[in-house]
DNA sequence: ACTTGACTTAGACAAAGTCCATCGTAGGAT
DNA sequence: ATCCTACGATGGACTTTGTCTAAGTCAAGT
């Protein structure tokens, strides 16, 4: 899927080995790779790109809402290809794994107005927790 | 409200003028302080209080359940002392206020079976993202 | 092919939190 | 009231995750 690839062309990007590899990594995998495991990919393929790429690389793709970052807790960022498709995580409280998930409504209706306190909300962000069948038993 | 320390006592606490004084200040103020902040209100009453301890003592509420970690980012974490009627987290995007909301629904309700992918979901935490009244200007 | 400004790099730096060896003390035992 | 001792506190080193900077490199338009 170079999809991607295609659109952050089509918008001016300018094309690097270093920006191609990161996009790549993400694009091949559908999980949530931290920045360091995004970097550590990238390495197989491109033995001498810095963190500091990576990093730049992550904020530019989640500016351009291509990617989404998601911080469960304060260990690191993952970031989720899956920018397209509206979708909340769920996440195994025991192991760490997190899918992809689709819940039915729409929980920013569900936050009356004088519920606001004046903030111009933007975004919802829902997490189920729980456990998964593997760490169940 | 001082039930805190009673209910910490009733379990068997342990207490020492560092616990007192950091259960003290999460009482006094139901606002979202980060650790830092806790050190430092902690430190005015008792100002050779150490860091490692205030972090200690956090942790040691969070397992208690007598305080809430709310992790919204890769920030700091807050400790929401508002831990017995469940709530939400509104929190400005740009200087990382939070707000306690009370949101219609039942977020739990709205994921279905067909995806819950086996897991045993126990828990969901909604966290609303937009701009306080202060930073809009 | 040349030029230029955007991109990359290594490493220093910073914020938030954890770990550890050692010292101190709360609270039960005497 | 004093003593004991295991639990708690301390400060500093360390770790993790991420940001910043100055200097070098290169993609792409001309």
């Amino acid at each position: 899927m170079s999809d991607l690839l295609e659109r952050l062309r089509g918008r001016g990007w300018r094309m690097t080995a270093q920006r191609r590899v990161v996009a790549e990594v993400l694009d091949g995998e559908h999980v949530h790779l931290t920045a360091d495991e995004v970097h550590a990919r990238a390495t197989l393929r491109l033995p001498e790109i810095s963190r500091a790429t990576v990093y730049n690389t992550l904020g530019e793709l989640v500016s351009l809402g291509e990617v989404l970052e998601v911080a469960t807790d304060r260990r690191a960022k993952r970031y989720d290809p899956n920018a397209h498709r509206p979708h909340q995580h769920l996440v195994c409280a025991q192991c760490g794994a997190i899918r992809d998930v689709h819940p039915s409504g729409n929980p920013l209706a569900d936050l009356p107005d004088s519920e606001r306190f004046g903030f111009t909300v933007s975004d919802v962000e829902v997490t189920y927790r729980g456990i998964c069948p593997a760490c169940a038993g």
